[in-house]
DNA sequence: CATGAATGAGTATTCATTCAT
DNA sequence: TATGAATGAATACTCATTCAT
């Protein structure tokens, strides 16, 4: 139920209470594309409020500044991101086929997103003083469920006995380097081939003999 | 009768070649802690200037410009990266032990020189119009002796037959990967044990069986 | 439904036209003071902007840059002079009188706004790439009219059969000279007793003797 | 007789007197030119430095500062000028000759020597605080003896009987304006074309009538 | 004496943010 | 509430001048 204002009658729902939201969501995709195209540092307020099609003023009334809305704009990309993991790697699948359909969906999000890639970029270059950057922050707040797939297909015996969080953060690593290296190298191949490649170097290593014996030493 | 020809003017203070080249450096130095510090943007050649301990027309007379220098910095961390490879990798041990010490060196390097990655964050976000970053134009020079060394390991049989290209991309992926997530998120691994797990991974995968009828597709 | 199409979006502070009007004409009026008394060079445009009792953005609100701004006030100095000169030579009196009366209009004019000479000497100091300068754009636009004028005249058997290029140039020539002079070398006399003199001189030259058999070869 | 200095016999006269005389003017030879073509504020001491053939510190142990060169450089100019103007105007002419030639003298100096005409502008935009242009200076300097010829031609009857003064100024602004419309608005008639006109207009005005009865009142 | 390396003062311009309307 | 006019902090780069060699 809404809260009355101070004077006034009640009235029921605002009818702008939708507009608001709407707003603030064209403004947040209008600052990911400005923000992506030029960099934080030279993109200009006044793009992303013309680009919205609103006043300047009204982008301060939804952002206080300027590196809120970019940080907003981050969060909003991480958010895309896992709601395109998510809904690859859903629970139905078996546990080895998740991890693959949620690499591929990572590759390819990345692949049709890289204004995301580029405000990564941007906010570790810019906002170098906070303790983690949003990418990290979101990928340690949704690593729990693949901490217990991991620790499952263990248990089973179809994974070896490592550390789980040693395959996390191979994984993970594996993916954040792909991600940039396929933006910043402008490589060419799909997400899909790509992915194939990974899985099978993730799951069967580079080596052609039975594990045991080797020695790398000398 | 002046014995000087008009094309050996020069008679006044000579040029000390050597205070030259250990100003260069010294100023590239400072540059080089400034603008990881401060990043690109934030970072003052007067700072610079202040740091090595010349006049802000010094750094002038030395390089042409702030990006320049900037460049300038970041082209010798991929130099210095370089030779800590290549002195770790030397070419008489075996090559897969070249493969662990090169990545051991890599790894190290960056543990050590935190500096050095954040050049390559701050290039990639203030150079975006440059063809290919510093890192990725260095990577590709030197990636050749790799591929003869992993084109070796296959035909020896030591490795499996996949395509070099894919394992060095792997690779490379991967170490760009834990580099920046090493920094980004303060991880606080040694070298030395990153280095071994990775190496685990990469050379056996993940996967407890014999590699063969894997179905990962439901 | 809100009335406003896409297109109307404006519905916040309206823009007032006539202060608009007023503080460009103010900017205007002090840029001429300050360009006139440190030169265009040493000109602030900080300055400027205190004169005018405006921050300085404001100043750049309405001039791109110090350049076209100096350029403005230049141009708004000439059409000045021409309204002076315009407003006195009208075309109700007789032809010569017209002339005594701009002759003595433009004396006047620069010796009441000895800053438009200044802008005028920095202006062909600080652009000379520029073609023409203002003040010769101008003059030659306004000839016209002095250009039939004496044609009348040269028709009517008042003014020798000269070249009508001729005579203007050579009243233009003088009146540049006159100008410049008057200012740079800081000469006392008024626009009035000058403009006798020159007048007489101009109708009926130095010489004593009629027109002839002069020979000033030898 | 030189006098030796303090502590050293006398060496009869030093080699290097013509040698300092020479490169003296060399760079004055070369700085007229450097600040005629960038004006004074854009030209770099050390163009000029280079145009000469000598080190920077070589122009500064010549001439105290770039000011004072620039200000040595008009003067140099100025003096050029009254040679070609006393080498024209000969004693040994006629007076009215020597108005002529002293004339045909001084657009032609300048028609060849544009480069003096804007050591002129620059001198009165950079140094607007000294009393009196080089070029005022000069014209001071010189004006006398032009003072006794018309002084003689009134008394001879051959000129009217105006103040001297009045003709004077009447002259040298006409000339002083010509000089600037010739290289400000690239006139292209020849000094000789030009000086016919002028003469014929200074001699005898522009009106048909004999003077008399003119009321330009009205 | 001649040189040129070193110095550092000086300034136009941009753009995030505010706030009157 | 939405707007955009006004503000002013902040900064790279040049070049006249000095002086060690």
């Amino acid at each position: 139920m809404p809260v009355a204002s101070k004077n006034s009658r009640p009235v029921g729902r605002p009818p702008d209470l939708e507009l608001q939201d709407r707003r603030r969501s064209e403004i947040l995709d209008s600052a990911t594309l400005v923000f992506a195209e030029h960099g934080f540092a030279e993109a200009d307020v006044q793009d992303i409020a013309d680009q919205t099609g609103v006043g300047k003023g009204t982008v301060y009334r939804y952002f206080p500044s300027k590196g809120e809305l970019f940080l907003a704009a981050v969060d909003h990309g991480m958010k895309n991101l896992k709601a395109a993991v998510d809904q690859a790697a859903t629970p139905d699948k078996s546990p080895l086929a998740r991890v693959s359909a949620g690499i591929l969906a990572y590759l390819t999000f990345f692949d049709e997103h890289p204004e995301v890639v580029e405000l990564i970029v941007q906010e570790r270059a810019h906002f170098r003083d906070r303790e983690k950057p949003t990418y990290f922050v979101h990928r340690e707040a949704n690593m729990g469920p693949w901490r217990d797939l991991f620790k499952g297909l263990i248990e089973e015996g179809v994974v070896r006995d490592l550390s789980v969080e040693t395959i996390t953060e191979f994984i993970s690593d594996l993916l954040y380097g792909m991600m940039f290296t396929n933006h910043f190298a402008s490589r060419k191949r799909t997400p899909s081939e790509q992915c194939q490649d990974a899985l099978d170097l993730l799951f069967h290593g580079i080596l052609a003999t039975a594990r045991g014996g080797l020695n790398v030493e000398g």
